[in-house]
Parts: C-alpha cells; sequence; structure tokens
DNA sequence: AGCGGTTGCTTGGTACACTTAGCACATCAA
DNA sequence: TTGATGTGCTAAGTGTACCAAGCAACCGCT
C-alpha cells in the first residue's frame, strides 16, 4: 500500500469530477484514452502519479487543454491565473462569438444568480 | 539495450544542445535539476522518455520555460486553442470552482440552448 | 613517469507506472 | 429467482524510469 502523500491526490480529484461532469465511466474513459480503467481508477484516487503522456490523452478525452492538466498536476509553473482579476466564465462568454449581446448578458446574470445561490 | 525508436531522440539531441549552448557538463546540469547524470546522459541519447517532472527540473535549469520542453517532447498540440474542439465557455463554467454540478449543467444546456436559437 | 580533476558512459539494481484478470455489488429483464 | 450488463476496485505481474557506484579517456600539473 503507498502512502497518497497528498499533493497530487488534488489532481485525481480533479479528474473524477470532471469525468463525472462529462458523465463517463472508468471504462468509457480508459476506452477514449487507451489507458486501463483499473489505473483511471488508481490515478483518480491518488495512489501513482501519472506520467504526461496519459494526462494528454485524458485532457484530450474530457475536452481539457493539456496546459490546464499540467497546471493542475504542478507540472507547469502556475502562472495559470493571469487571467486574474476577471472571472473566466465571464470572460469566455464575452468573448464568445456565438451569441447575441443580449444572451452574453442573461447567461452572465444566471451565471452570477448561480454564483450567490451557494 | 533498449531500441530507442527515434521519435523522442529529438528531444534528447535538443536538451543535449541546449545543455552545451549554457555550457553545462552533465554533472553540472544534474546537480541543478537533482537528476543523475547517467540518467541525463541516456535522456540526451534517447534511451529513455524522462518523466514531466523530470523535463520541467530541466527547462528550469535551462531557462527554459516548461512549455517548450513539453511542446519539444510533443505532449502538447501546439494547437493550443483555436476554435478547437470544445467551446471555451463550456471549458471555463467546467473549471469553475463556485458552481456546484447541477449548476454548472444547466449553465452549459442554456449556454447551448442560447446556440442553437440564434 | 606519475598525480588530481574533469569529461561522458556502462552496469546492476530498485521503485513505481501501467496492464490483464477477475471480484463484489448494483440494476434491470426474463 | 436467474442471468446479463454496468459500476468501481483488488491482485499480481511486467516493463521501464531512474539512481548509486564505478569505469575509461582526456586534460593540465609537477
Amino acid at each position: 500500500m503507498v502512502a497518497p502523500s497528498e499533493p497530487w491526490s488534488a489532481l485525481g480529484d480533479f479528474i473524477r469530477s470532471q469525468r463525472q461532469l462529462a458523465r463517463l465511466s472508468l471504462r468509457q474513459l480508459a476506452e477514449l484514452t487507451s489507458v486501463s480503467n483499473p489505473y483511471l481508477s488508481q490515478i483518480e484516487r491518488g495512489l501513482y502519479r501519472p506520467s504526461a503522456q496519459v494526462l494528454k490523452s485524458i485532457a484530450e478525452a474530457l475536452h481539457l487543454s493539456a496546459e490546464t492538466m499540467y497546471a493542475e498536476a504542478g507540472l507547469l509553473d502556475q502562472r495559470v491565473d493571469e487571467a486574474g482579476a476577471t472571472p473566466r466564465v465571464e470572460q469566455a462568454i464575452r468573448l464568445d462569438t456565438g451569441l447575441s449581446t443580449e444572451q452574453k448578458e442573461t447567461l452572465i446574470q444566471v451565471y452570477r444568480g448561480f454564483l450567490r445561490a451557494r
């Protein structure tokens, strides 16, 4: 039994939550990533630290950028939040080219409402 | 003797040239990176593919960005995010730490609905 | 002729990233 | 009940990333 020595069990939690958000089972994600499902399970529980290539294929399968994944894994000096002050969701919405102005505004309203609701 | 199977021996060449450019010996670089000098030698000759953390510390020692290193190692699709697979808005929503899972899902539903509505 | 220091490389071994088989529990159909 | 089928997890093994120790060849020195 390997001590989970916390630091990267956070990465596992992150991956698990993203996988569940995408409504994928371990086996489905395993299929998409060409990584065995028991190993995915072990990664999510923080038992092992996956290699960069495994991280990359997981990121692709979950439609996340590889950078995001690496940053989460602490493999990238995390200057991640240079977008800083402005909430990323709102910024992304504003930059979206497929929405009308009104739609953007109401989406942001909904988003802020959700934040307040918690 | 392990077959060097080319693809990442290019990475080794890259690292070696960068090290020599910095006028560092294997042992000096080993000292800076906390990686053993024989292993560095093996990496540079393409015998092994180093883990992401080793890559990262090498990048730091050579004053290269970790991204550059990963890109050179083929661990980063360099298509960073042009109209990529998943719209940025959805990704930003999924990564938001202030929303519950349900809230994220409904927000995404609303977003997609807006896109369809136009 | 030695030496002390440097270079890169080989060898033998350990730890752990990763896999294949298979288990235990749940759910739903017949 | 039984049997598919789905879920996550355990067990045991293999391959390889990585290290400590040491070697051979080169360089000044004296």
